[in-house]
RNA sequence: GGCGCCGUGGCCGAGUGGUUAGGCAGAGGCCUGCAAAGCCUCGUACACCGGUUCAAAUCCGGUCGGCGCCUCCA
């Protein structure tokens, strides 16, 4: 199988299955419901460890839940312990009801506090980093490979704000003295503060996976500067870190990445709870991981028309057809969700159609939904109706179904008929 | 200004040198008491300008446009 990598710039071949592949995706920063966006790599990171399995590949994923940041500080106003562990629960919540299943593990920031602290006294040990009045920074000039992954260079990153701690205005921050306001802290060589943003997961996925790992995931706007600092952190311990790197794209709406910042969110909850799990996950499989993908009114309705479609293949006789290999074909190939989706379009087979939306945790598309006595009784009736010629009996007794929230429709045989809910 | 991604038919979206993508929407037809669903038929698209080639959506160069990142971001 071959992913594009965003360090290399090109497809690589993963190493041949079976095999461990150990895959650390970033996870959110916790201070509000997350938003569908957030979703994304959640989706694709459980998707792609269902291939992987699939394939054969012992496969392990690492998804990091950041529950210290300035955002959360702010947002929390005293009360960022709780704030923290609230925005975990949702984030969890939230994304249980896509129903793709968990992540192996899933560290929090403040449950590392011990393996960040040693991080950084090694790279202070390494003179990549120094104290300043209680703040530890990253010396930025000291690490050759700076700017690698994001074809940045440190020296036409634009200057930010002074910081008169700093050496080096690029430098960032492995680690900031308790400031007020600030309700949660911990004790450190450099007195009591807390982690910065980019250290906790160069300390997580170390703690889970060891020096080295396969596969490491996230939106493409963490290539720079986060990503580029995690590789400054444990490459410059001496870690080999993360193999290849995958960088999904940005979900946009009205041509405008969606973002807290911008404040154009709509929370995966609403997303859910308005168009439905199948719809939404209908939605980001016909967008290809790496792409921007459309967020918007037209966009949905299509995909839940796609997933209609889906039932309707349920709905009618199992035709013989269409191959496995199609589906392998697509997604071995840099994981091409939208060819495979394509290829899905075209089974008839219903065991192969179902194994193929089940590996996307849409196995629930080949479920019938079975209706009410009470509406197979009118059915029935209406069946009877139609036999004896009252047709205007049988109108009414569709429209009753219909307000019932199902629909009837006639199956070739004079009182053959069959319920399908309306959605 | 720097770094990167991208521009495909009404819309979404695969496709990296020659062969049908697929979906959504739309039109016509078959079927049907009427519907619904299904099935059949219908679109000759690749931002623009050059170049390479027997052949280019696909390779090269340029132009225009969109998007992301440049220390809050999935």
């Amino acid at each position: 199988m071959r992913l594009y990598s965003t360090h290399s710039r090109q497809l690589e071949e993963l190493p041949a299955s079976p095999g461990p592949i150990r895959i650390y995706v970033c996870g959110p920063t916790v201070y509000q419901r997350i938003h569908v966006g957030n979703g994304r790599p959640f989706v694709i990171s459980m998707w792609l460890r269902r291939w992987l399995r699939e394939c054969g590949y012992e496969v392990t994923l690492v998804e990091n839940i950041t529950d210290i940041n300035d955002k959360i500080y702010d947002a929390a106003q005293g009360a960022s312990a709780k704030l923290a562990e609230d925005a975990s629960r949702w984030y969890i919540e939230d994304t249980d009801d896509l129903g793709l299943g968990r992540p192996d593990h899933e560290p929090k920031a403040t449950e590392s506090i011990a393996e960040i602290i040693n991080l950084i006294e090694e790279l202070v040990g390494r003179n990549l980093a120094y104290e300043a009045e209680g703040d530890i920074y990253y010396r930025v000039a000291r690490f050759a490979e700076y700017g690698r992954l994001s074809g940045q260079r440190p020296d036409q990153v634009e200057e930010q704000e002074p910081n008169p701690r700093k050496d080096d205005p690029r430098d960032f921050a492995l680690w900031k003295a308790t400031k007020e306001g600030e309700d949660t802290s911990w004790d450190s060589p450099w007195g009591r503060g807390r982690p910065g943003w980019h250290i906790e997961c160069s300390a997580m996925a170390e703690k889970h996976f060891g020096p080295a790992f396969e596969i490491h995931g996230g939106g493409l706007d963490l290539v720079f500067p986060h990503h580029e600092n995690e590789i400054a952190q444990s490459r410059g311990a001496g870690r080999e870190f993360s193999r290849l790197w995958m960088h999904n794209g940005m979900l946009e709406f009205t041509g405008e990445k969606m973002s807290k910042s911008v404040g154009n969110v709509v929370s995966l909850r609403d997303a859910i709870d308005e168009w439905g799990r199948e719809t939404l996950l209908t939605l980001f499989l016909g967008a290809h991981w790496r792409k921007p993908m459309d967020y918007s009114q037209e966009a949905l309705e299509s995909a839940r028309s796609r997933a209609d479609g889906f039932r309707e293949v349920f709905r009618s006789r199992s035709e013989e057809g269409g191959s496995w290999e199609q589906l392998v074909e697509a997604l071995d190939d840099d994981f091409n969700t939208p060819q495979a989706l394509a290829v899905m379009h075209e089974w008839r087979d219903h065991e192969l159609l179902r194994r193929g939306l089940d590996l996307f945790g849409l196995g629930s598309l080949a479920e019938s939904d079975e209706a009410p006595p009470e509406l197979h009784d009118l059915a029935v009736r209406r069946a009877e109706a139609r036999s004896g010629g009252d047709f205007d009996s049988a109108d009414r007794l569709r429209k009753q179904i219909e307000e019932a929230g199902w629909e009837v429709r006639d199956v070739a045989g004079e009182t053959g008929y069959q319920l399908v809910l309306r959605r």
